[in-house]
RNA sequence: GUUUACAUAGCUCAGUUGGAUAGAGCGUUUCCCUCCGAAGGAAAAGGCCAUCAGUUCGAAUCUGAUUGUAAACACCA
């Protein structure tokens, strides 16, 4: 909005001068001014005159502009070529207005809305929810929420991992185990797993038992269904449990399992174009490319024993996609790790003409532990979800005394925003470290400092009433700082929808933090006798304080009734 | 081995796509509650942005090489 408009004055001037289009950022040197375009290097080069000049002339064109002293308090040019600008505190107030009265803060709408369908959360139903499972459905919630905001239209599907290997190996350990079905619990799933797993990689006789089963249940053996049913339904209702913690929600409840009666159709596409060629007796799709630098292996369809993978139920669910929601993209939330997989996928995909959607593998990075290696707890297992909101709510209990007293609601806002506030500050696809002290920490760049923060500027509000809109008065430094930042929302939306990482967000959720409490400590304001003052130092905190909450439920966190 | 990421303060991380003097939090050392909530604020110390070369007016950011770390690489997901 703000560099929009300064952008359109800048332009006129452009143009006028034979420039061009004119770029203006956010300043680098806020102690110098408050927006700044570098563009006059690149002028110079087209134009062959010195930046400074160009940037005078610029500055000097602007000048004349009937709305100049409207909108700057100062526009300078700097060698060796900046152009500083300095908003006028009247240009500035008036945006904020804009802000405040505006739909969505006065952020663009969108000139096409369109359907985005989001890949996250994908939990394996063989086993509880763990850790790693935190990621994707915090990180893939988030970008969903921020893509909404933008005016976009989304479809969430969970996509349950209940189609492959694991349920084979967890069928053949109930049976062996002589399990009833109805008596099955999740603490046998959860036991189970990891023992078959590690069982299918030492004995090649039972993995083969698994793989029969896996591939008797994906052609519709009705004995076997039955176990997938039940596990199924213990799984997801567990997974449901622990995604409604943590505020996540999805519109599907789809799982590779619902791809199945589509993959034949996608591998009679595949069988008319051509596609399916036989290697070592699996059915697999060429996806190389002229251009690789290095050959990319080619995607199983089918393996040799007759069963699909899943790359098979990924291109049935793409097909299922399709049909259904005609999307113009579909994102995958998952697993850096499996970027060689999407792209063998993707490129499968467009090949066969299965879906019109742009395709995006959003990875993320892996958990670590304080070593740099995979998360483990020092029993070698990986802790599971429950115990991490558990351990995360004894600490913060134990930092206060009255944290005790705390409703069980508000003590479950805080662990959510304790560990959604820990998780996206870091940028989407790099690998982090899980320290559970600094997830649990309520001091500095967390969770509770922006609850706080909230708390605190809505205690001033409570009991006050802004009467007028703003003055044209900005009062001091502090003041001037927050306005200014409260300006640069749609910047860091914007980018964070662009980019589809949710911590630039974050980080402006937390810099508006920051600029309040300095604010906040350094300026009273219910004891002034100033009522123009005072009336415009609540106008911006009320506007602060309805920015947090907007911004926070992007990220799903909550706001306390009290801490 | 091949490919792809990554390397920024003691630790954990940002750095808005090439701009001016490098940014936080934690930790360390000082201050600040008779006053809207001290889970806060003010200040100090802490950096050869892995190394070397290149591109250009300008590089943490782009290119190449080197070193180191991680991951992926055919019937697991």
């Amino acid at each position: 909005m703000v560099i929009e408009t300064i952008k359109e004055l800048f332009n006129k001037v452009g143009s006028r001068l034979g420039y061009g289009e004119i770029n203006i950022i956010t300043s680098n040197r806020p102690e110098l001014c408050d927006y700044q375009s570098d563009d006059c290097f690149r002028l110079a080069k087209i134009h062959h005159k010195s930046p400074l000049m160009i940037g005078e002339e610029i500055v000097e064109e602007i000048k004349k502009d009937e709305n100049f002293s409207l909108y700057f308090s100062e526009v300078s040019s700097v060698a060796p070529g900046f152009i500083n600008i300095t908003l006028s505190s009247t240009f500035i107030n008036k945006m904020l207005e804009r802000m405040n009265n505006e739909e969505k803060f006065g952020i663009k709408k969108t000139e096409k809305v369109e359907t985005f369908v989001l890949d996250y959360g994908g939990p394996n139903i063989a086993k509880p929810l763990h850790v790693g499972h935190m990621r994707t459905a915090i990180v893939g919630e988030s970008i969903k929420r921020i893509i909404n905001y933008m005016g976009h239209k989304t479809i969430a599907d969970v996509h349950l991992g209940d189609f492959g290997l694991q349920i084979g190996q967890v069928i053949y350990g109930i049976r062996e185990r002589n399990i009833a079905l109805e008596d099955l619990t999740l603490d046998d799933l959860s036991e189970i797993y990891p023992i078959m797993s590690g069982r299918c990689k030492e004995d090649e006789e039972i993995k083969e038992e698994c793989a029969r089963i896996t591939k008797e249940l994906q052609e519709g053996s009705t004995e076997y269904l039955d176990y997938y049913k039940k596990i199924h339904e213990l799984s997801k209702g567990d997974i449901k449990r622990i995604y409604d913690y943590l505020d996540v929600h999805f519109d599907y409840w789809y799982g590779e399992m619902d791809a199945r009666d589509y993959i034949p159709k996608v591998e009679e596409v595949l069988n008319s174009k051509n596609l399916l060629i036989d290697s070592e007796g699996a059915k697999v799709i060429d996806v190389s490319d002229e251009a690789d630098t290095k050959e990319i292996p080619p995607l199983i369809f089918r393996k040799s024993n007759g069963a699909y993978l899943y790359g098979s139920t990924d291109m049935g669910t793409l097909y299922q996609r399709e049909v259904d929601f005609n999307p113009d993209y579909i994102l995958y939330i998952t697993d850096l790790r499996q970027s060689l997989h999407f792209k063998q996928v993707f490129r499968a995909s467009l090949k066969s003409g299965i879906t019109n959607a742009k395709l995006e593998h959003l990875g993320y990075g892996t958990i670590n532990g304080l070593d740099g290696k995979p998360y483990k707890t020092r029993s070698g297992h990986t802790p599971k979800l429950d115990d991490l909101f558990k351990d995360v709510e004894q600490i913060f209990i134990s930092k206060k005394e009255d944290n005790k007293d705390m409703s069980e609601s508000d003590r479950k806002k805080i662990v959510n925003a304790i560990l959604k506030f820990a998780d996206l500050q870091n940028s989407r696809e790099k690998d982090y470290i899980f320290d559970i002290n600094k997830f649990s920490s309520v001091v500095g760049k967390t969770g509770p400092y922006i609850l706080y923060t909230y708390l605190r500027i809505n205690k001033i509000l409570k009991n006050e009433n802004i009467i007028h809109n703003l003055s044209n008065n900005v009062y001091n430094e502090e003041d001037r700082k927050l306005r200014l930042k409260l300006l640069d929302l749609e910047k860091n939306l914007t980018l964070a929808f662009k980019e589809r990482k949710p911590h630039y967000l974050v980080d402006y959720i937390y810099q508006v933090a920051l600029f309040t409490n300095t604010f906040y400590q350094n300026n009273h304001i219910l004891g002034l006798e100033d009522e123009i003052k005072k009336n415009d130092w609540l106008y911006v905190l009320s506007l602060t304080s309805k920015v947090l909450e907007e911004m926070l439920k992007l990220i799903m966190i909550e706001i306390p009734e009290y801490m």
